[in-house]
DNA sequence: AGATTGATGTGCT
DNA sequence: GCACATCAATCTA
């Protein structure tokens, strides 16, 4: 399968989410190479969306998701977790695709011993643990990953049961179903609530 | 300069 | 359901 291009990131971001479902993901670390399917997405964009952290306008943190589309966007949360996001729709206007699930394809013992966990729906589940399992953190913040050969994404077939939700763990733009996901799959975050209240959509 | 606040995950109850 | 680990950016003054 081909890398994603910049013109695929370079759009209108819920649509970026919803297609990079079924696309894999590659963490390119020395020799080993690890791979997953996304699974789970959530779509962030500027001025008009008060979840997103490019809200308030560009600041430090902020900066790349106003810049070229096409990067990776990794910040820090909770003094624990790191989470990837990557950048979307045209230059000075913010948008971002936040990763939160995917299905371990290669390099499975490698993010088993990252994450110190065996169960294999539980090493990517959760934006954090999707970092953790694949050795991302804040040095590939601002990272090409159109160029890139440290991390970048490879296109997929394009999933056929997608459901939508709210995005988790937000309190703003509740109606805003910018949350999707692959329905059923056991490597998807959430609890029965935020995936009960979802809809098929696609 | 100091305080506040998370786009979270885990383990215990 | 709830406590807690623990840090960087942003906010407040």
């Amino acid at each position: 399968m081909a890398r994603l291009t910049r013109s695929f990131f370079a759009r209108y971001t819920p649509e970026v989410a919803r297609e990079l479902l079924g696309c894999t993901i590659v963490r390119r670390l020395g020799d080993t190479e690890l791979t997953g399917r996304i699974v789970e997405v959530e779509a962030y964009r500027g001025a008009d969306d008060p979840a997103s952290h490019a809200y308030r306008g560009i600041t430090k943190r902020t900066r790349v998701m106003f810049e070229e589309a096409g990067h990776a966007y990794v910040y820090f949360t909770m003094g624990v977790h790191y989470c990837l996001n990557l950048t979307t729709e045209s230059v000075g206007e913010a948008g971002a695709v936040l990763i939160r699930a995917a299905e371990p394809l290669q390099g499975i013992d490698e993010m088993r011993r990252r994450r110190g966990v065996q169960d294999l729906a539980r090493i990517a589940r959760g934006p954090g643990n999707l970092t953790r399992a694949m050795g991302i953190d804040l040095r590939l913040n601002g990272e090409d990953v159109v160029r890139s050969m440290e991390l970048f994404v490879l296109a997929g077939e394009q999933e056929k049961s997608i459901a939508t939700s709210a995005r988790i763990g937000i309190s703003s733009a509740q109606d805003r179903m910018w949350r999707y996901y692959v329905e059923g799959s056991p490597f998807v975050s959430g609890d029965r609530t935020h995936n009960y209240r979802s809809r098929t959509a696609g």
